[in-house]
DNA sequence: AATGGCCCCAACCGCCGTTTC
DNA sequence: AGAAACGGCGGTTGGGGCCAT
């Protein structure tokens, strides 16, 4: 990018007519070749520019509003197994951005993470998947699945939302609280949880073992190391829609 | 009413891998 | 084969809105 070319590149928010001119070109060119799309549009803007307003906002598949407590669910879980890998997570919520996740992720988790218990969940360190597990299981799925076997997620979800807006609370409130409410999980986070369990189980220590060991230091655990229960050759997706079933 | 803190989210940046020429 | 262009990603910033003090 020459110099001359970027000072007439605008920059800061979008106006409306801008909008409309990127999705007519999108529509006609297809989501690629940003900068010619650019170019061609008549756009004061990048490619890149272009290509970042479309996909985190003018997309039509996208998903708005508040996440919901089976995709925050689904966030904190890929998120302990992967880390802040946002776009892989996003892929596994339809409708939502790595962006949002990031979003999300920073503005609700990021300092309970930090705080000391959930920190617990998140290092794996020398007991890698069992603390995970145990962590998990002991503190939410145990403890909600009364709960939703009695009443049913979208129940338990309109009794929840119903007593926070009792509390003056927002319907979709905080994390932590609605964890202190009991509930946690629908029928999809059970069989995610059961999922991760099950495959957990099966995967041979050796890989484990090898993985730790090369990607982890003494004091320094890289939780991005859980791949190596979970292969991108499987679909995810895929796979979470036979769980629903 | 003013102020500060927090939440939310759009947008940008720099880096890096991939694709194209 | 190598350079340039492109696209994707994760980190960061900044502004608007809301709320408590």
């Amino acid at each position: 990018m020459d110099s001359k070319k970027e000072e007439t590149l605008r920059r800061g928010p979008w106006l409306e007519e801008e909008d409309e001119r990127l999705v007519k070109f999108v529509t006609l060119l297809g989501e690629r070749r940003w900068d010619s799309l650019a170019r061609v549009s008549g756009l004061k803007r990048s490619g890149k520019s272009c290509r970042l307003r479309w996909m985190n906002y003018l997309n039509p598949n996208l998903k708005r509003g508040r996440m919901t407590q089976e995709e925050e669910i689904i966030i904190l879980q890929l998120h302990a197994l992967w880390g802040n890998k946002w776009s892989r997570i996003a892929r596994r919520l339809p409708g939502r951005t790595d962006n949002d996740i990031k979003n999300y992720w920073r503005t609700h988790f990021r300092k309970k993470e930090e705080a000391q218990n959930y920190g617990k969940i998140i290092d794996w360190g020398g007991h890698a998947r069992e603390e995970l597990l145990r962590t998990y299981k002991e503190t939410e799925v145990a403890r909600t699945r009364t709960v939703s076997q009695d009443h049913g997620f979208d129940g338990i979800t309109n009794e929840f939302n119903q007593r926070n807006m009792e509390n003056g609370k927002e319907p979709n409130g905080g994390f932590y609280e609605r964890e202190s409410f009991g509930v946690m999980n629908s029928p999809y986070e059970n069989r995610i949880s059961d999922w991760i369990s099950e495959i957990s189980t099966d995967q041979s220590e050796a890989n484990l073992l090898e993985d730790h060991s090369s990607s982890s230091s003494e004091n320094n655990i890289n939780i991005n190391s859980g791949s190596w229960w979970f292969q991108e050759t499987r679909d995810f997706g895929e796979f979470l829609c036979s769980l629903w079933s």
